[in-house]
RNA sequence: GGUGGGGUGGUCGAGUGGUUAAAGGCAGCGGAUUGUAACUCCGCCCGCGUAAGCGUACGUAGGUUCGAAUCCUACCCCCACCA
């Protein structure tokens, strides 16, 4: 393995696929090569939870700490109330205080996963914006930063341009959304001597806005990293499936689902996730890669339980992996598949296999389970059911009063006696 | 404030009085193939109903008409130009 660079980190990062651009590759290098830094990222507190797509960030920022270096977290309990335009086609929908506060509280839980807060001399620490960005004086802050910001060239930054092009509106509110996000990196500058803002690729003008800032103002020497944006082989984006966005907390997606989604990524993308999404070592990956035809599926399965056992711990991972096992190889029943609980009376008269479809979550709607039987794609106990009048009865009960319901061949679930 | 353009199903986008539950694309779901992959092919894709059918739906509220997404009125929102 040959290293580009004098630091761990960058090294890291580089033979892993997670760098996009770099304001210094040079000058970042030797800092951290030299000494113990802190460098940050920041999360919008738009949802409750994250999902796969800010998984690359987070991985980035564990290697950071697994390198000795100091991670801080910036919660956007400030910034949310204006709004990040990157990206988006139109303004995002007013949050209120209470809620902003509660979806910080989600995060937090998630990002504790990945990072290590607790204990050591580069523990990491979570800083929330609110905290400098709710007593700004206006007219301070106009006189501040403002002269070193022009109109002509936040104008050229890209997430202004979509808008201007697509003659979408953008506010004046989500307009200085970027002079806040460079405000945010001068101040943990000057609080924390944080001297890195690491992000999506999209991050990046916001970033340089702020290393800029601190040149001007602080005279101190800032710089960005960005990870490339995500997508998948055949061009989607990360982190989509038919049920919506893959979260990275249980409630909103079972560590078994969770398993799955990493499970059934496509052959191109598997040595990619290895790198950016399992802490493995490289030589293992490399090996991993040179998996041809069926074989690819031994390193899905490996994909699939690291990245689980990350985010979830390695019991759930082992036991996803068992159900996975069980399910899909065996034609079997596992234990995390999702069980919905039936009364054993109301078997004697029949249940509707449309009604149980429902209430499985794999049908929204009576038509739509119709649909779905008439497709042929609808099973019980893995044989189709032919007809959309079916009923489920005591006789589909195995030894343990189990039943299998199944939409396609992937989604399944466990009625129970 | 004035003038012009526009608001259609998850999304993009046709549709300017009946044959429109609304073309087409994308996304999604299911089937075949397969390796729990990709590609390809096929079917489905507002709700209720086995079905005939019924109910809802084209920014909102009214109106004209046998009949309206389509015409009229008011209102709301967006865009452009002007002030």
């Amino acid at each position: 393995m040959t290293h580009k660079y004098k630091s761990d980190f960058l090294n890291i990062l580089e033979q892993r696929g997670f760098i996009h651009q770099c304001s210094d590759f040079e000058e970042l290098d030797n800092k951290l090569s030299s000494s113990k830094q802190g460098a940050y990222i920041g999360f919008d507190a738009t949802a409750n939870s994250l999902h796969v797509g800010s998984l690359v960030q987070i991985m980035m920022l564990y290697w950071f700490q697994q390198c000795g270096h100091q991670p801080y977290t910036l919660m956007g309990g400030g910034t949310t109330k204006v709004g990040d335009p990157s990206g988006k086609d139109e303004s995002r929908k007013m949050l209120t205080e209470d809620i902003i506060n509660e979806n910080i509280e989600g995060i937090k839980g998630i990002i504790g996963k990945f990072l290590n807060y607790d204990s050591g001399d580069n523990k990491a620490i979570m800083v929330n914006n609110a905290e400098w960005l709710e007593d700004l004086n206006y007219i301070e802050f106009l006189r501040d930063c403002g002269p070193h910001f022009t109109i002509n060239r936040m104008l050229t930054f890209e997430s202004v341009k979509l808008r201007l092009d697509r003659e979408q509106p953008l506010t004046f509110l989500e307009f200085n959304y970027m002079l806040l996000q460079a405000y945010d990196f001068l101040e943990l500058y000057k609080r924390h001597e944080i001297i890195l803002q690491m992000g999506g690729s999209d991050q990046w003008g916001n970033i340089i806005n702020g290393v800029e800032l601190g040149r001007r103002k602080a005279s101190a020497q800032l710089y960005a990293l960005t990870t490339p944006l995500l997508t998948t082989a055949s061009g989607a984006k990360m982190g989509k499936t038919a049920d919506g966005a893959v979260w990275l907390d249980e409630k909103n997606l079972s560590p078994y689902d969770y398993y799955q989604f990493w499970r059934n990524t496509e052959d191109a993308d598997v040595a990619r996730f290895l790198k950016l999404f399992t802490t493995m070592p490289m030589e293992e990956i490399t090996k991993l890669e040179k998996l041809q035809g069926a074989e690819v599926n031994e390193a899905k399965k490996i994909l699939a339980f690291e990245a689980t056992k990350i985010c979830h711990g390695e019991k759930a991972a082992s036991e996803a992996q068992a159900t996975a096992q069980t399910v899909f190889e065996q034609g079997g029943l596992g234990g995390d598949l999702p069980v919905i609980e039936i009364e054993k009376g109301a078997l004697e008269g029949g249940l509707n296999v449309i009604d149980m479809l429902v209430e499985a979550g794999f049908c929204a709607s009576k038509g739509e389970a119709k649909r779905l039987i008439k497709g042929g794609g609808a099973r019980i106990n893995d044989v189709s059911v032919g007809d959309i009048d079916a009923k489920i009865t005591s006789s589909d009960l195995n030894d343990q009063d189990q039943i299998k319901i199944s939409s396609g061949k992937k989604k399944h679930a466990i009625l129970k006696a």
